[in-house]
DNA sequence: TATGAATGAGGGTTCATTCAT
DNA sequence: CATGAATGAACCCTCATTCAT
């Protein structure tokens, strides 16, 4: 209908933000190219000239969020900072970014991982991405014994070996997934509130953990 | 090909059983009824007339996958244990589902969250059951203060309300989701051992918490 | 609207029938699945589901129209008579073939050759039949020296060598193409008589070709 | 990219060059203006502004080479020789073309005879003025009783009639196209070589058929 | 109970063509 | 002279679903 003259650049943006807006509300597959070509007033073949296809349209709004969100917990999780404390700090930031960014966040985490073979390298990348932000975090906690002051086994038996650290991230980014969704559903509170629920379970366990204590002795 | 005549009641079964399958490999959208159809070895106007209709087909797999899966946690989180040991075995079960049912398993946790609306509800209920029997385990652990002779606060501030441990639930089932996931993802390993690797980062911290404690003071 | 049930076999070739008719009006890209469909009176999907694609569905129109050609022609160039009467019949029946089924040639003869890449595999293979009828004809008249009695050389330089057969087929099957087609559009005339046209202008100069005589000397 | 200022004379025969360059790869209808605008680096209001649309530009590619390849059978063919040797110089410049000018002969032969109505006014109009070059030369031929010194019947019922001189026209034409196909298929040969292959099989049988002589009495 | 035959509807994709600059 | 931005219209293909047997 309007025929608005915007730079290409802008309009590939748009294009992404009505394809997060579409995707999440519908799902990958029930989602229509005209669905989303309409949402952002544009044609469809305009789509498939700057985005390329259905699939590539979806990998670039898997990668760009998946960028923001990592871009978010990174400026977060000061290294400065000690493990906990930089967990908490991440953690809120990620918290904020799924309240600003429910439709992205919703992509991310419902959506994409359904998806079969084509779409699943994108997303298994940028999962990794999210994950090793964490792992990394706890690396460095197991490596500098959380605390160095605290009395433990520095090395041993019990210690977490360095693989485990994956397990770990597994978990924590797993359980943050799950508390977004429930956070939600159940209505909003603050990011903080969020996060310091988390941390409560999380790394009151996580820190005897990190220094080799496991449950069942 | 033959037309073998079974009773109604086992060619369902077999139905559900080929398109539990199917939406495991291939996803909710992307299977197609024929595919399912050829899976089970029945034409498709038979599933039609049996299932109704590739949605409630799909709904169908949702419930008597989710009650298997439940059933066995409920069976071995024996309620005369005390919490954390009940939580352990229960966990221990459902590592131990996933790896037996690991298309069961895809399709619920992987499948059903991406659907848009109408299959939504099926799927809400399925999980809600997950989670409250979870719940519940947890509000009895903190109606019992946990470990009765032990000291903490058995009521007041710090103390959990009964609503939250709805979102402690969140955490632990998806924390266990996760986990499993990666242990999909990077080998099988026995199921003790997951449930253990989870109790260790989960309960260490969700003990204390559960009599009061919080992250951050 | 109509749903008359018809077996398997017999819609294939009904629908063999509106695809020829359609492709030698329209060629290949500009017809349109709906267009093919239409005519035979079937949906478009029973037109994909049995014969797959449009690709396809041209490959198998290409196949039949083919094999009926090929077999006209082999079966009137009966082996048992000399080279020149052979072909003379041959050629009355492929002149015959193209009056009865002029959509099948022009689909074979314009609208195969214009195609791309991937139907032409299965078109050169058709064409390539076609012309080893001829070329193998030919080869036996340069082994049987034609006619036993006319002194010629048997061998030597100017024999055409058997290579060189495969050239004479082209120019005969591409002479007998074009005659054929100038036949559609000037009006009809008797097979015999555009055979004997043909005959007159080509195997005067071949016979004695096929002893070895060359223009130009 | 760059934006060079050309004057539009030479900027439309960049078009056409591009335009049978495509057309002879992909077909007609595969062929797409945007291949043939990045092709000849203009971008596509400059094609349309210049060659007016795709059915256009087809056909103007098609008067372009059509007039060439005349252009070079007609020089060739020195109208003060005799009817066999002009035919033979003819074809002999007709297969250099073909050699030479591979794409246009390509986008003449195959493109050209399997559009739909709207080209095929075009096209036929440059057959017809190929194939009325050589009809005019058997027409001499005929009238002349190609060789004046050789006995036959100079009018008769055996004689050709004038309006059989198209019908050979045809035949010639269409032998000299497969045989040019074939040589691009099998590996070039000098252009003279196809010429006497040619006129070995097809003038030793035409010039007696111009005096009269038929196959089959 | 069981199925081969059949279809309405809609999705992804591409193309020739035109403004507005 | 030259183009980046934009679109209406079709086309190929597939799917969930239902008759008629």
């Amino acid at each position: 209908m309007k025929a608005k003259r915007v730079p290409r650049a802008q309009r590939e943006q748009q294009m992404l933000d009505a394809a997060v807006k579409v995707f999440s509300r519908s799902g990958y597959h029930a989602a229509s190219m005209d669905e989303i070509a309409e949402e952002c007033d544009v044609s469809k073949p305009m789509l498939y000239l700057y985005l390329g296809s259905k699939e590539e349209l979806f990998a670039a709004c898997i990668r760009r969020e998946a960028d923001r969100l990592i871009a978010r917990f990174a400026q977060a999780a000061d290294p400065s900072l000690d493990p906990g404390e930089q967990l908490f700090r991440g953690l809120t930031a990620f918290f904020a970014f799924v309240a600003d960014h429910r439709d992205s966040w919703i992509v991310l985490y419902q959506q994409a991982r359904a998806q079969g073979e084509p779409v699943v390298a994108e997303v298994a990348a940028a999962r990794a991405e999210v994950s090793s932000a964490v792992t990394a975090l706890l690396r460095r906690a197991i490596r500098e014994g959380v605390d160095d002051d605290v009395p433990g086994p520095r090395s041993g038996e019990g210690r977490p070996d360095r693989g485990e650290a994956a397990a770990m991230a597994a978990i924590i980014t797993g359980a943050a997934d799950a508390l977004a969704g429930w956070v939600l559903d159940t209505g909003p509170e603050a990011a903080e509130e969020s996060a310091r629920r988390l941390m409560s379970v999380i790394w009151i366990g996580l820190e005897p953990r990190l220094r080799g204590a496991r449950y069942g002795g």
